[in-house]
Order: structure tokens, then C-alpha cells, then sequence
DNA sequence: TCCCAAGGTAGGAGGTATTCCTATTTAGTA
DNA sequence: TACTAAATAGGAATACCTCCTACCTTGGGA
């Protein structure tokens, strides 16, 4: 949390009850909630918190590199405060999101022919499929 | 096209001029257009077609495999015609969205820790950058 | 070929996720 | 403490997409 605010202060913006307050939720939830998610959650400490707030503090955070929006095929978009290098599967079915590594892929070389195209910024994997659970109950 | 016809029976599906119509805008277009785009093309065309027969003919030439949608960072979704095996790269600047393959992905184990998970379905690649000529004029 | 039922379409209404607006409040600085 | 720029609450607005209904078309069977 004390890097946080570092890093919030390193990128010039304030620190508020609320932000912190939706940093620290997000962080403990481990489903990778979305805004709307995280809104109802905040609202038992915050009873005034608005979804606006939610919405713009995400935005901040993930543009300051302190979160990630994960694009699932869903409507919401899911976020996830988790730093460390990792990519995402999907059950298509339960909705629920799972973290992963998959060191050997960070490591590979995207292909020769997009060594022209411009700068690379970022590459993300998602893979999407039934869970145990799902397939079971089918 | 014809493939597509064969297809469209093999799923039960009926064809219609509409439905033709926007297969046939789609796989012209090498500009991934979301729903909207193609509308306005297609206008030129069918005056009369509505914007809900574009959004239910892509869910259902999606949902059968014949076309595929790009969840790219956007909020409007992009579709894509190539059946083949292939990934996408997006400036995040101008939007444009190339196709590009990368078989050796393609070819690569997903980690081990996710063998028992589930059943796996899909793997989706997107690489986020700057074009060459967003970055010349920034 | 003609008819019928299932499925598809147009057009507008409705929904839902997200963003905008603005008066008020707050954090950080002098 | 006082000031200023930035952030917030709450509601309005927007944007993308989906639903609804009456009408039309396709494809299969007589």
C-alpha cells in the first residue's frame, strides 16, 4: 500500500479516502471484480462513493501502470491489481477469471515480419474455456 | 462464398440477401469494421438495413465460426472475416488493427499448471503499439 | 409449383455500461 | 491557516448494443 502511494505521488495525483479505499478493495478481491462489482462492495464502508468514482479512479490507476483492465468478452470490464507479469484465462460459462504465468511466452520473440511495424508496447494472452466445474454440471 | 453457404446450411441457418450482403462487405473490408462501419457501407447497397440485422448477423456468423470478433481496447467491437489461424496487432493511437500469424505460438504448450483446470477452447493474442506513422507524427 | 411454418428483418423502444456535467469538497502547498 | 488545483457526488447524458412486434422471406413438403 506504501508503494502505492509512492506511486501516486510520483504521478502527481492526490491521495483520497476513496482511492485508496478502492486500491485496497481491488486488491484484496481475488475475482478480478468489475467497477460496478467493486461499487456495492465499497459502499458497506462508503456509503456516498459513487460509481463516477469508481469508474475514473480505475481509469486513473490502470493509466498509471497500478492496475490492469482485463477485456474479457464481457459487457464490464475486469480489473485485476496484480503487478506481477501474468495473463488470463476465461470459463466462458461461471464467468470467473483465473491468473496465470507463462514465463516461456513472455520470453518468445513476436514474429520477424512485425519487426517494422512500430513499437510494441504490450501483449496480452487470454485463453478461454470451460472449467472443471462447468464441464461437470453440463 | 460458397464455402460460406455450405457453412450457413451445414448450421441450420437460412440465407438471406442481408445476411450475404454483410458477409460479403466483411470479408472485402481489410480494415476490421466494427458494426457500425458496416452499416453505413451497407446502406449503399440495402438503404432499408438495420443496424440490429448487422449486430444479430455477426453474433450468429460469429457464434458459428465463420467470422471472428476482436476485443480490442475499444469500446466498439471489430469483426474479421479470415478463418485462418491468426492473431492481431493494434495501434492504440490511429486503431488500426493488422493481422499478422505467429505459428510458433500457435504450436506452444500452455502451461502445465493449467492442464487440469478445464477444458480449453480458445487462445486469443493481442499485441498493443504505436504504428510507424503515429509514431513519426508524435 | 404452391403453401406453410420457422425463422429473419425493419424500425423504434429499451437496456446497460460508462462518461459527462457542475456545484461542492478536499489534498497539498505556501 | 488560506489558497488553488484536483477530486467527488449525484444525476443527466451518451454510446453501444439488444429487445420487441408486426411484417416478410426462406426452405421444405404436398
Amino acid at each position: 500500500m506504501d508503494e502505492f502511494e509512492k506511486a501516486f505521488r510520483a504521478s502527481g495525483l492526490k491521495i483520497t479516502h476513496q482511492r485508496m479505499e478502492i486500491y485496497r478493495e481491488l486488491a484484496r478481491a481475488k475475482d478480478h471484480p468489475a467497477a460496478e462489482t467493486l461499487h456495492k462492495r465499497l459502499q458497506q464502508k462508503i456509503p456516498t462513493i459513487s460509481l463516477d468514482t469508481i469508474y475514473r479512479t480505475l481509469s486513473s490507476l490502470e493509466q498509471h501502470g497500478l492496475i490492469c483492465r482485463i477485456n474479457s468478452r464481457e459487457k464490464q470490464a475486469r480489473y485485476d491489481a496484480d503487478r506481477r507479469r501474468h495473463h488470463h484465462l476465461v470459463c466462458t460459462q461461471c464467468k470467473q477469471i483465473l491468473d496465470f504465468q507463462w514465463e516461456a511466452f513472455d520470453r518468445s520473440e513476436p514474429p520477424a515480419e512485425l519487426k517494422h511495424w512500430g513499437r510494441l508496447l504490450r501483449r496480452d494472452v487470454i485463453l478461454y474455456g470451460i472449467c472443471g466445474k462447468c464441464s461437470e454440471s453440463m
